[in-house]
DNA sequence: AACTGTCCCTGCAAGC
DNA sequence: TGCTTGCAGGGACAGT
């Protein structure tokens, strides 16, 4: 599932190979898709319209384009994003084709019709997508000292799973990187989140940053149930780094000791080792 | 404030 | 073989 790294992937493939290129036309299949305003605003607001660059916010792409407005995509739990040869064939679930001047198209494809795409003018964000606006910090693309992580930490009981979880206090973490970190910074997931002492929130900081790096080094993780490929359809490599998720019943990697378990935390299956999280 | 459950949607796996 | 059922998950939202 796109988390954070595999955004990130992405965002570095629209930056080097779309940024500065100019939409030629746009194609709509499911509305859906564009659900957050419509078929016509999107192909009126691509149109002939330059995509400047491309950030990242969480799990929230933004291409800005040379109209002022920008785009929005999320890929959510199953979208991609692929540059193609407009020779290429349309693959089933393709909801989005935008062609550049040349003939190279980008094209949105999702099977779960989750994400979206969306163009927006900036100075109306708050009322386009409100939950931009209220994203916490992005540990990767902003500054992240461990004394904001303290302050996120410190000021709930709620258990750390959720807490890492919601795009409102740190922004961009999933249902695999919180597993990922939680075992490396050695915390039970349902650990609540205040009873952390100064050590422990130091672990966490570490390992926050240490995961989400070494993932975008990776290029993400693609596990065998979901379609999570870069901008040009190359898989990552991060799930042979996985030391929890996925992996119930079997022997913690880490302790040599536990054995994977697996539970429900804030309605999210949560893998970890009760031997070395604590 | 924190928690649970529901919804959206499709592909896949398990059970019959 | 082919059907039905359940599950996964990001995030908004309603209800407790």
């Amino acid at each position: 599932m796109p988390e954070l790294p595999e955004v990130e992937t992405v965002r570095r493939g629209l930056a080097s190979r779309v940024a500065g290129r100019t939409v030629d036309s746009v194609w709509v299949g499911r509305e859906r898709v564009v659900r957050r305003t419509s078929r016509e605003e999107l192909i009126a607001g691509l149109t002939g319209v330059k995509i400047e660059g491309a950030d990242r916010r969480g799990k929230y792409l933004l291409l800005p384009l040379d109209s002022g407005e920008q785009v929005m995509i999320h890929l959510r739990m199953s979208g991609q994003v692929l540059l193609v040869d407009g020779e290429e064939p349309i693959a089933d679930h393709t909801h989005v084709v935008a062609t550049f001047t040349g003939g190279d198209q980008l094209r949105f494809i999702d099977p779960r019709t989750f994400g979206e795409v969306v163009v927006f003018d900036p100075e109306r964000v708050g009322e386009v997508l409100p939950e931009l606006v209220r994203l916490g910090p992005d540990p990767i693309a902003e500054d992240f000292p461990r004394a904001v992580l303290r302050e996120i930490v410190m000021g709930t009981s709620r258990a750390l799973k959720p807490l890492l979880l919601d795009q409102h206090r740190i922004a961009g973490i999933g249902n695999i990187y919180a597993d990922e970190i939680l075992h490396a910074a050695r915390l039970r997931p349902d650990r609540a989140a205040d009873s952390l002492d100064s050590r422990a929130v130091t672990r966490l900081h570490r390992s926050i940053l240490d995961i989400l790096t070494r993932a975008v080094e990776a290029g993400g993780s693609t596990l065998p149930d979901t379609q999570y490929v870069d901008l040009l359809g190359e898989g990552g490599w991060f799930q042979f780094e996985h030391r929890v998720y996925g992996r119930t019943g079997e022997r913690c990697t880490t302790c040599g000791r536990g054995w994977i378990r697996r539970i429900t935390s804030g309605g999210r299956s949560t893998h970890f080792c009760p031997v070395c999280q604590h």
